[in-house]
DNA sequence: AGTATTTACATAAGAATCTTAGGTATAGCA
DNA sequence: TGCTATACCTAAGATTCTTATGTAAATACT
């Protein structure tokens, strides 16, 4: 898939998915994402754990480190916050993508 | 709406609109992506005139300047290779609006 | 046992694509 | 006359990616 469509929508995605499974790991989203498109998006480390850096400093996630044997893992949560800016944040990836369809979808009139 | 949204979609909707519609100039344009989407996405200027003249240059667009009393516009149109690069684009935006339902919608299973 | 792959974290340089802010100039309207 | 719309343009800076690289434990393979 054209990676630069992904571009803005990396956020929402993590956010999303963190809702509704609970906490998880940042290796754990990149496969879940994986998973769930049938490979049609794959999230780069190079973007991904950033992102959740940024997330997580801005209060929209809270993280967890834990030990897993002589590793460990963090396990990111959803906040109240997140929470809230979710919403927005998929009312505006609904507008998007009516706003795509009108544009891009053969006459409908 | 989420201006961070668009990033990698405006060469979509410029080629798509000019493959629709027939020559269109700059201006026009962006009027028209105003009115089919009620407003929900407004090209900037900043945004807009440099993809034209990146689309130009790639030979996916053509040019046409004409007089109009004593103004000037910058007629674009579609070329042959526009044509198949929109098939390809338009088959990405269709995998990635998919792939978003699927991360995105509450579970249809 | 030794090697390769997967898991799992991370950062940094550079590319791409925007926004914001400016600039120029004609046309139309009050 | 002055404001708004039309119509083109560019440059600086912000944001968000990709690509490349690094580290290290766990697992699978041979």
């Amino acid at each position: 898939m054209n990676p630069k469509l992904l571009r803005g929508s990396l956020d929402t995605i993590i956010i999303k998915l963190l809702n509704d499974n609970g906490e998880m790991y940042g290796y754990e989203i990149s496969q879940k994402v994986k998973e769930i498109t049938g490979d049609a998006i794959k999230i780069t480390e190079g973007a991904l754990y950033p992102s959740l850096h940024k997330l997580e400093g801005k209060g929209v996630l809270s993280v967890e480190t834990r030990s897993i044997g002589n590793r460990y893992r963090k396990y990111y949560s959803i906040t109240t916050r997140g929470k809230s800016e979710l919403a927005t944040m998929l009312d505006d990836m609904k507008t998007y993508m009516e706003s795509m369809q009108l544009l891009i979808n053969p006459k409908l009139a």
